[in-house]
DNA sequence: TCAGCCGAAGTTTTT
DNA sequence: CTTCGGCTGA
């Protein structure tokens, strides 16, 4: 770690005034881009500022802006300031743009990261004060977990009441809230949490003989050393001169605390949020943090960001007349300069398969330009939906008309089970202490130790005192394994032993290394010999993490840092449209997007209004808000009558958040197949109540005259469609015959029982029946050959 | 030890 | 309808 990070004496730190720099800054070009509010922002550099920042009103410029304005007049230095984001990826795009603002000239910002970077950081040098090393592993949800399940069995307590997973949330709920075990209240102990607490104590304490914490204790360690140690707070006062803090609306309360100690001095600063957009209160956010600011910090000044940027007058007015229903809020208006554009279009369906097919076809059409749109690429395109589970009908629906889609979430690539692997294999050959890795990699691949082996080595580790994998070299030693276990553990230890090694030597490169572990070790083998439709995948990441090596100097260095990165980077080319929950597009934006089942129960989720009652409510009408705030152009709201939920078909109401729209911003569509448009002919305003409306609405899709038109009308409906791909058919020569064993990239092999143009009925091993375009699938024959 | 069967449950997610 | 996890029988 480089000097100039670390904290000195307050008398050092002082940067000298650089008037030749505020004289330039005064006059800076960079100024007059701003807007008067965002101007404002930047220039209020001393003291509490709260930046409320609606969606698309440069919030991020405002921010690297008045970074670039603190260093350029010579306010303070750049390692003397601190900033903290949420994710890597709004960390990184501040760096970037404070540097493309500063000419490059201006060296990285030590001190601008993550809330859990930046604390890595602190707590490396002040491990000992919590009684760790400052060497500790950062351990993730997935060690997190194995150590409680470990935990639960050791105190007898039947995992099938109290599952690992329920504990794990509970913990981290009290970490959220900056309770230690002695200070969990008493009154949050029930007669469950009674035991949650004891256990919560036993789990620390296991952390700190593994000399680790987990995400939540990064923040919480160091929240204890500023509250304990006076001194080292103080420290850090005089040091971070100016404080900044991205996305204030979903910071927990350890992390308002943490902010509060050390802002209290100075009181330099600058929070930004918008409490409208606060979607993680299940997360432990607390919306409250930024309702607060100016209470917390009296003589702050609030500075609202309004211009918008990003999207039509119709979607904004459509955006701001829902959310206007929420209480409590700061409030704001967004106002654009912006051309009118189009109305946000709704539209009812009949049920989901439907919905899908139609924003299939909407978006084929857009993409074509046809009604007179400009064509539009399907990178500006996307679909935002409540749960991930919605993405798959339209997956389905996509791979059947051979749309090019890529979808967002889901695990991340660091996550991954073959990457977590492999760096158990890495952590291992650093360091053999890495109990957790050890017990994570025993038996993968298969080795034949299982659950009794693992018992037998932990016994005899326990017993001496010694690491696990000490435990098991003598396991070896003595022959306490019999059979192929014993041959098995001997080869792995050894192996162990050779690249632990080779790490010390650095007989080669650390690339080299790690590829030499992941052959000796059987590994990659393992996934090689795999049929299953994921393994070539899984192989491509494990490329991908040995390439990932390269950017580092050795192996502990990769380890180091990588704890805390959980991005999925992952440069596809080629247009697609972009499927991801609304949780996962906050942030970002799209030209045209959809936001498709916005049905009562799915969106608001019961499940959120069950649990949190009107709060709960409220949080997944800033969904809405968040949702339709990310159009710029086009937004197409829609619902559908009848769903399958777990197999069963399920009818529902439109979402309520539908009559919250102002009308005079909406289109109402016309469904297909359904003539002169039953629905929203009628003005809520007027008569019956809204949720007679709605219900009246329902009745008009549950009717079964409406029913029966429906069928009718919908072969016709989807007659285009065929037609369109009837065309391709004639030129695309199918060279698939019946019976043919083939490959897919997602659904794994499976057999060709029916052909119908460069349609393929494919009977999947595994995936079950599924229709897709024959572009999208290889003969089995040839995917051996396909080299991953 | 491990594959295969049965039963239960089934939001949102970053680090 | 799936998927995951735990249990059981070979």
């Amino acid at each position: 770690m480089s000097s100039d990070e670390a904290p000195m004496p307050a008398s050092s730190a002082q940067p000298a005034p650089l008037s030749q720099q505020a004289m330039a800054a005064r006059g800076a070009p960079y100024l007059d881009d701003l807007n008067p509010a965002q101007r404002e922002a930047v220039e209020a550099l001393d003291g509490p500022v709260l930046m409320l920042a609606g969606a698309g009103t440069g919030k991020t410029k405002a921010l690297t802006t008045r970074i670039g304005h603190l260093l350029l007049t010579g306010k303070c230095r750049t390692n003397e300031i601190l900033g903290v984001t949420f994710t890597n990826k709004a960390a990184r795009e501040m760096k970037t743009r404070i540097g493309r603002l500063m000419g490059e000239a201006v060296e990285g910002m030590p001190w601008l990261g993550t809330f859990h970077s930046v604390n890595a950081k602190l707590l490396r040098r002040h491990a000992e004060l919590v009684g760790l090393k400052s060497s500790f592993t950062i351990l993730d949800t997935d060690d997190q977990l194995r150590l409680l399940k470990q935990l639960l069995v050791a105190n007898n307590i039947d995992d099938k009441r109290w599952p690992a997973r329920m504990l794990a949330g509970i913990i981290d709920n009290w970490k959220n809230r900056a309770w230690t075990p002695e200070k969990v209240p008493a009154g949050e102990a029930s007669a469950f949490d009674r035991r949650g607490v004891e256990l919560y104590a036993q789990y620390q304490a296991r952390l700190r003989d593994l000399n680790a914490v987990d995400f939540g204790d990064l923040l919480l360690h160091m929240l204890t050393i500023f509250q304990e140690h006076e001194d080292v707070l103080a420290q850090y006062q005089r040091w971070f001169r100016y404080i900044l803090v991205d996305e204030y609306q979903d910071t927990n309360v350890a992390q308002y605390l943490w902010l509060r100690l050390l802002a209290q001095s100075h009181k330099n600063i600058c929070c930004v949020g918008d409490d409208d957009q606060s979607i993680y209160g299940w997360r432990g956010a607390e919306v409250g943090n930024i309702l607060r600011f100016e209470k917390d910090f009296p003589g702050a000044k609030v500075i609202r960001l309004e211009q918008n940027y990003r999207s039509t007058p119709h979607i904004l007015a459509a955006a701001s007349g829902l959310i206007t229903a929420n209480k409590g809020r700061l409030g704001k208006t967004l106002w654009t300069d912006a051309e009118e554009g189009e109305k946000v279009r709704l539209i009812g369906h009949w049920d989901g398969e439907e919905e899908a097919r139609w924003i299939g076809e909407e978006i084929e059409a857009m993409q074509g330009g046809t009604r007179g749109l400009a064509p539009m690429s399907l990178d500006h395109m996307a679909i935002l939906v409540r749960a991930s589970h919605q993405m798959r009908a339209f997956e389905d629906r996509f791979l059947t008309i051979g749309l090019n889609y890529r979808v967002i979430g889901g695990p991340r690539f660091y996550e991954r089970m073959e990457i977590r692997d492999a760096m158990a294999y890495f952590r291992l050959a650093v360091s053999q202490e890495d109990d957790l890795a050890f017990e994570r990699i025993v038996n993968t691949p298969k080795r034949g130790l299982g659950d009794k082996a693992v018992q037998t080595i932990q016994r005899a580790a326990r017993e001496h005192g010694l690491s696990l994998v000490e435990g098991a070299r003598l396991c070896v030693d003595e022959g306490r394994l019999s059979g192929k276990g014993l041959k098995e553990l001997r080869t792995l230890v050894q192996g162990l032993d050779r690249w632990h090694g080779q790490v010390i030597s650095e007989a080669d490169t650390h690339v080299e290394l790690a590829e030499m572990i992941l052959d000796e070790s059987g590994y990659t083998a393992m996934w090689q010999n795999d049929k299953t439709p994921e393994a070539p995948g899984r192989l491509e990441n494990l490329k991908e993490l040995v390439k990932a090596l390269e950017e580092f100097e050795n192996l502990q260095g990769f380890l180091e840092h990588i704890a805390l990165i959980m991005d999925n980077e992952s440069e596809e080319q080629g247009e697609k449209v972009t499927l991801m929950t609304l949780h996962a597009a906050k942030g970002l934006e799209f030209p045209a997007v959809f936001l498709p089942g916005w049905e009562d129960g799915l969106f608001p989720s019961q499940r959120s209004m069950d649990e949190s009652g009107l709060k709960g409510l409220e949080e997944e009408r800033r969904l809405a808000y968040v949702g339709i705030t990310r159009a710029e152009k086009l937004c197409t709201i829609s619902f559908a009558g009848n769903r399958r939920v777990y197999g069963q078909w399920q009818s529902a109401l439109p979402s309520r958040f539908i009559d919250e729209l102002p009308q005079e911003h909406i289109e109402v569509l016309t469904p297909p197949g359904l003539y002169g448009g039953g629905f929203g002919a009628a003005a809520p305003s007027a008569g019956p109540s809204a949720v007679q409306e709605r219900a009246m609405r329902a009745d008009v899709y549950n009717s079964p005259g409406w029913k029966r038109m429906q069928s009718r009308q919908q072969r016709p409906v989807s007659q285009p469609a065929e037609a369109r791909n009837m065309t391709i058919d004639l030129e695309a020569t199918s060279s698939f015959t019946t019976g043919e064993r083939v490959f897919h990239k997602k659904f794994g092999y499976g057999a060709i029982t029916a052909i119908e143009g460069d349609k393929l009925e494919i009977a999947f091993d595994k995936a079950g029946v599924k229709n897709v375009v024959s572009r999208f699938v290889v003969a089995a024959d040839l995917a051996d050959d396909i080299p991953f």
